[in-house]
DNA sequence: GGGCAGGTCTAAG
DNA sequence: CTTAGACCTGCC
């Protein structure tokens, strides 16, 4: 396999140690030789990025590959630091953004997103991995071997449709084989259409999502937030909740209901969880 | 061996 | 509308 470098310039607020481990997405990992480096699929591309004080590298990737995927997929083009700023009147946001400021709010698959976030209920870190890279090696397109491991594609919603319920308990998805099933059906019989949903206001689109089996609140308000980059998406999972709790038991500030809402819970998740020593 | 993990479904008041 | 229980699995 070739091995393109494309680089950049490390933008403000970009750090791929937090980025990759925050929680968000869940096929990037650090390399085996390199512990700073991490690598990943998406969008059926094998990449590996690494960064020093100045720059950042993609490894195997052109520029034209970088101007089509992976701009937006690290969601260059917005400013961060203007958000986060916004954020200057809530002492604990502040600094939960502080702490968390390198993360970027990946725009992932949006089909993707809404299988992992599925599969990622009730469920660890660890364990949602292990079936998503199971999941993508036997139902995935095959890539290539890079880095010494064979890689896979994210399996299509026709592939896993295909799969049956059987084939997707067979991955121990246990009770949410059945959910994993409905979505890729619904899809693939064309009853939801996940580019159409990306139009509509964001209450449309998550009852939208809430009618597949096995997706509610938190589940569709994911899906929109990392697979669409809805940033208004706010979803509140076990942690946040507690944080809601903790720091802001009165009221849940106006705030969390504008505009960057789901860029203020992914630093408040990431925060809280390094707090407690919760490492992925 | 019971509890827990980035929730949701179902049944019952 | 709100609220217990149940739920696959694997690691502690």
């Amino acid at each position: 396999m070739s091995t393109n470098i494309y680089s950049i310039n490390k933008p403000n607020n970009f750090d791929i140690e937090q980025i990759f481990s925050c929680g968000q997405c869940f096929r990037f990992n650090r390399t085996e030789e390199d512990p700073n480096a991490f690598c990943g699929v998406a969008f059926s591309k094998y990449i590996k990025v690494t960064q020093d004080s100045e720059k950042v590298y993609f490894h195997n990737v052109t520029q034209e590959e970088f101007d089509k995927i992976w701009s937006s997929f690290l969601d260059l083009s917005t400013d961060y630091s203007q958000i986060i700023s916004s954020f200057g009147d809530d002492k604990v946001l502040s600094e939960a953004a502080d702490f968390s400021s390198g993360i970027r709010i990946l725009k992932q698959d949006k089909w993707e997103a809404l299988c992992s976030f599925i599969i990622s209920q009730n469920n660890n870190i660890p364990r949602i991995k292990g079936i998503i890279e199971n999941m993508s090696a036997k139902y995935g397109e095959y890539i290539g071997c890079y880095d010494g491991k064979e890689r896979y594609a994210f399996p299509t919603p026709k592939s896993l449709y295909e799969a049956g319920i059987d084939g997707l308990f067979e991955l121990k998805t246990g009770f949410r084989a059945k959910y994993i099933y409905d979505a890729a059906s619904k899809i693939v019989n064309g009853e939801i259409n996940l580019d159409d949903i990306s139009k509509l206001p964001l209450d449309e689109a998550q009852k939208l999502l809430e009618t597949i089996k096995g997706v509610g609140p938190k589940v569709a308000l994911c899906t929109l937030l990392f697979g669409f980059a809805r940033h208004e998406a706010f979803p509140i999972d076990v942690w946040v909740k507690k944080i809601l709790e903790k720091y802001y038991s009165q009221s849940v500030p106006q705030h969390f209901y504008q505009k960057n809402a789901g860029i203020a819970q992914q630093y408040l998740f990431y925060y809280e969880r390094c707090i407690n020593n919760v490492f992925i």
